[in-house]
DNA sequence: AGCATTTGACCATG
DNA sequence: CATGGTCAAATGCT
């Protein structure tokens, strides 16, 4: 079985798992916010399924990933900077709950072109950090719809904002993350959790151990070293979801193996601001491709 | 007026 | 040639 349908496999176990605790909570009278962060949890599974499976739908991009690789970089091209954008961290977020496809990130940013994709229902639009010339911010990200569910928008940054704008909206923003690099833990970022959040979105980081298979998604990662290593990384638990689901299990052996992030949104109007504060948290190498 | 968005054209790449 | 990313003129918005 090859490792990315495991994966899927593993990730609608755990799915599977989640609604085998709802239906437990309901019939212990379990908190409601309980219940919500579990049906959250459960769908969000399935969209990072259904991503995965459009992923491993593309061979021939995988394949395209690993040819860039194999190139040198001696061709120098004419006029664009594609070649400099390669060797840029690329990080991909799905975002949920997204009403008007504007995804706030607590940066400016400036739409400057829009695409019909083929063999995508929807626009992909592209934006570049407003401050590109005042401050040579090179950042940009692009954002799309998904093709199977309108409500989420899959958004791929590129590069890191060497600006220092960032939107107030940010304050707002409750998370606490941890990633791995290198195997190790790294906390990165930390907000006091004096908020209590009336709505949390998972924001998927993944930097685990590629063959770790008690891992399941909570995002990807793609690397185009081989085609062999074009592999999602992920990780299971937040932990603070899992402090919020079932204290008991919190601090078990399974948590000192991943790495996640539950991020907290005050305001429920968006998911906004939380990229922000996340940038290059997923880390799909030097080349990457939609779908 | 100044800034952002739209949109067709252009270009690199496979 | 098809595709995706970017440019830039036209247009819209405040």
């Amino acid at each position: 079985m090859v490792m990315e349908k495991k994966l899927v496999i593993n990730e609608l176990e755990l799915g599977k798992e989640f609604a085998n605790r709802l239906m437990s909570n309901l019939n212990h009278s379990s908190s409601v916010d309980s219940n919500k962060t579990l049906i959250s949890e459960i769908l969000r599974i399935y969209q990072n399924a259904i991503f995965m499976l459009s992923f491993n739908d593309d061979k021939n991009i995988l394949k395209r990933s690993s040819e860039i690789d194999d190139k040198d970089f001696k061709n120098v091209f004419k006029k664009r900077k594609i070649s400099e954008k390669k060797t840029e961290k690329v990080s991909v977020f799905v975002a949920t709950g997204q009403e008007n496809g504007s995804i706030d990130d607590g940066h400016c940013w400036r739409k400057y072109g829009q695409k019909d994709i083929h063999g995508s229902k929807n626009p992909r639009a592209y934006y570049r950090c407003t401050h590109r010339f005042t401050q040579d911010c090179l950042a940009v990200k692009q954002v799309q719809k998904s093709d199977t569910d309108p409500s989420i928008f899959e958004v791929k940054y590129v590069g890191n904002h060497t600006c220092n704008n960032i939107s107030p909206n940010t304050k707002t923003t409750n998370f606490s993350v941890s990633l791995f690099e290198g195997g190790n833990r790294v906390p990165v970022k930390e907000q006091s959790e004096a908020i209590k959040p009336m709505k949390s979105e998972e924001v998927m980081i993944s930097l685990e151990d590629l063959e770790d298979k008690k891992n399941i998604f909570r995002t990807f990662s793609f690397s185009n070293h081989e085609i062999e290593n074009v592999e999602w990384k992920n990780n299971i638990f937040s932990e603070n979801l899992m402090e919020k689901l079932s204290p008991a299990t919190s601090g078990s052996a399974i948590t000192s193996e991943i790495a996640s992030a539950l991020v907290s949104v005050e305001n429920s109007e968006t998911a906004d601001s939380y990229f922000s504060s996340l940038d290059n948290f997923i880390d799909v190498g030097e080349d990457w491709l939609w779908s």
